[in-house]
DNA sequence: TCAAAAGTGTTCACAGTACACCCATGC
DNA sequence: GCATGGGTGTACTGTGAACACTTTTGA
């Protein structure tokens, strides 16, 4: 009765959220679909996993297909496997997030697909179920930022506290206390603060910190209570 | 070169990992496998996706075959897709942990399966990468409890605070003051007193409460310190 | 009356918050 | 010198942790 040979076999595919930021806002990175069905419409990023890879493999791949990078960061957000949810064949979509800091990478995006950043609360409408992958990734984002030290992924090596204030602000959509945030972050003791500073953005200068590689692994279980309950959700 | 007809089709499996406390300790719901291949070995709980069903539906009538319930609690833990995971045939599996309260549904389980419930940390081999799924669920078990009311799944409709706080013990290791537990329980308001008390513990007896389901609902995402975060893991 | 568990009260330390204030610099 | 944003100091408040104490009841 649940003989393996008697089981239906489906279509497995992967789509990525790639969430960056750019120094100045969140956003998300979307593509023009190059094949039927929907050929020219909105969609994420994804593929077919293939027989001789993971999952995880397949994202990674489609990844490093679009940003010509290896090692983002990358998480398994859901598994979507609603029967009618691809109009083509049924296909049970394994969605990934991915965090990436547009600066650095801009240039090295693969215009093949025609991707695009859209700010994230204003994004076209997208194939099948996307919006839906989307909107969970927001949500898990900030719920998972408030507890971890994830937003660092979106931001260069070196880098202020301002803008890491103002990346949190872009996350929340909350206005944090700069004196208040400074020191709580600085207690995590994740940061390590640089010799040089960064001028662009005020005359006196805000100094540059970079993470602590090793205390950064070590301590990204327990983090902080960055952001008052009450807005993560 | 991504259309649909020249990708592969995979088996899609769901394996459910059932959590249950009986009022002493948290336990694992096992079954012994009635099929080849390894038919006899211990497992989870599983079974294969249907055509007309999506996964969240497998589990459910995995979930239902089992232990004659439905609307247990049941949440997508992760999906597993390693290459060789499934010795027989390549076989995506979407793990599901569930909670239930021993003491009301065991004589509902089905004997078919010869299931058991083992203690949470002393479970037998089981097989492919069934072990990863436990270990995951219950690190997910013991995070997701950290923060939101979800262990009030394990308990019957009328528990006493020192029955939760033995909760609390099983799941952290770790001893939890009464009279601060009491409190920051009670200070979430999720809880409404009953007017009988429960003789069998204690002489003095502790009183029922039951959860204030409305509130319940509402307040499941904004809860509780009520772990150490060292404990969290 | 005593043991055992339920439940309450009290103190202390510290973390989060609000907000005032000082600092460095370019114009 | 003054406007601007970076950075520090401080006082207040609430929560969590530790632990002493009271209550209830069966034996």
């Amino acid at each position: 009765m649940r003989r393996y040979t008697q089981q239906k076999r489906f279509l497995f595919a992967v789509d990525c959220i790639i969430f960056g930021y750019d120094g100045q806002d969140l956003k998300l990175l979307v593509i023009q679909r190059s094949f039927e069905p929907f050929k020219g419409k909105w969609s994420l990023v994804g593929g077919f996993v293939q027989n001789n890879e993971s999952a995880e493999d397949a994202a990674s791949r489609v990844l490093k297909d679009l940003t010509g990078l290896d090692g983002l960061y990358m998480e398994q957000l859901h598994a979507f496997t609603d029967v009618d949810r691809d109009t083509a064949e049924r296909t049970v979509s394994i969605a990934y997030f991915a965090l990436i800091d547009i600066q650095k990478y801009k240039q090295q995006i693969n215009e093949d697909y025609h991707p695009v950043w859209c700010p994230i609360n204003q994004y076209p409408e997208l194939i099948f179920d996307h919006a839906t992958f989307v909107e969970l990734a927001k949500e898990k984002l900030r719920y998972k930022a408030a507890l971890h030290p994830l937003l660092f992924e979106l931001l260069p090596p070196k880098f202020t506290i301002p803008q890491l204030q103002n990346l949190y602000t872009c996350v929340y959509n909350i206005e944090f206390d700069k004196g208040n945030f400074t020191r709580k972050l600085l207690s995590t003791g994740l940061l390590v603060k640089l010799k040089d500073k960064d001028k662009l953005n005020s005359r006196k200068g805000a100094f540059y910190y970079k993470v602590d590689a090793k205390k950064y692994k070590a301590g990204f279980k327990l983090f902080l209570n960055f952001v008052p309950q009450s807005v993560r959700l």
